[in-house]
RNA sequence: CGCGGGAUAGAGCAGUCUGGUAGCUCGUCGGGCUCAUAACCCGGAGGUCGGUGGUUCAAAUCCGCCUCCCGCAA
């Protein structure tokens, strides 16, 4: 079960490995994108593209629901990125129950946006821990997990990237050993929690470090990337640096040096991806 | 039919309302100044104004259709 490109690489793993897919589970196709173009999950595709049958309920809690799962007879269900909550009744239906992909080292960053809340707090570490799903978000006992560093300069994007792949090895991983495995429990009391992130959060405080503000940028590129204002209109920002310099866009708050960042990749409202200094030639600043 | 912005020189933009010689910043090439420079001065090259049909003496500009790009929302 999954749904965006974070959960495609853990299916592509499993089927370059020959485990048995009696089905995928993915959220329902929806209206998105520009105009109301109904378009598939990345995951929807990529079953399609491998003949898996695909299953799209639009909710798990019902009986429907549950005699659909439990007619593909799973030994163990797979769950990364899928993005809805599953029910008791159906994470205690296969014989070696349900696990997870999570893209952080449990018990830190629970929850639904860990890759880029760890990076917007300047951790330099995070992971991936498999876990045995159960009551409550990302607070099953873990498998397996597996570290990985964060680079200085390193995006969301990067990152996510980096622990989509390394995720889909553990969980291959993790299922081969599925029976043998021993389950760890979570330290409650170092649990942290990554919320949602909403766009309003998203526009960034140049009242703030201008390390924090560097930190925030990069946990929030490419998607949904921080943005800022502009005579009105929105700009975006994918890359800043502390202090200031001649690639950009120098923001200081109230002349304070400590809070003085250079905006390096933006895109204006309407415009492409550009660099800073490409932005000032026409707009001058 | 969800709302909206955009396509003009290699890059970023103005010009479009109010049709009439294609403009700015940067880059590039040549020259000059300087101990020197991402500085400064002079000069040059580089554009079928996204495509197409129409109106007009005349269209980047007004009208129709098409293609592509992007922001919001979802």
């Amino acid at each position: 079960m999954g749904t965006p490109d974070f959960a495609v690489h853990s299916l592509n793993m499993l089927i370059a490995h020959n485990h048995e897919i009696a089905a995928v589970f993915t959220q329902p196709d929806k209206p998105r994108g520009r105009g109301k173009k109904v378009t598939f999950s990345p995951v929807k595709t990529v079953a399609e593209q491998n003949n898996i049958p695909v299953e799209q309920p639009n909710t798990l809690k019902t009986q429907e629901a549950f005699e659909c799962i439990k007619g593909y007879k799973p030994d163990c269900i797979a769950v990364a990125a899928y993005g809805m909550i599953l029910p008791n009744s159906i994470l205690t239906l296969p014989k070696n129950g349900c696990i997870n992909v999570h893209a952080s080292l449990l018990p830190k960053y629970r929850g639904a946006a860990p890759i880029n809340r760890c990076i917007m707090n300047g951790e330099t570490q995070s992971g991936v821990t498999i876990m045995q799903m159960s009551d409550g978000i990302d607070t099953g006992d873990m498998l397996l997990w597996e570290s990985v560093q964060i680079g200085e300069d390193m995006t969301a994007s990067e990152l996510h990237d980096i622990l989509a792949k390394t995720g889909g090895a553990l969980l291959v991983k993790a299922l081969d050993n599925i029976e043998s495995l021993p389950r760890i429990k979570q330290d409650d009391s170092k649990a942290t929690y990554a919320a949602m992130l909403t766009k309003a959060e998203c526009e960034i405080d140049f009242n703030r470090p201008a390390r924090d503000i560097c930190n925030f940028v990069r946990g929030l590129a490419d998607h949904p990337c921080a943005y800022t204002f502009y005579e009105g209109k929105r700009i975006k920002v994918y890359k800043a640096v502390v202090g200031r310099s001649a690639d950009g866009i120098c923001m200081s708050y109230n002349g304070d040096e400590t809070k003085t960042v250079t905006l390096t990749d933006i895109q204006p409202e309407g415009g492409k991806r550009m660099k800073a200094t490409e932005f000032l030639k026409g707009y001058r600043v």
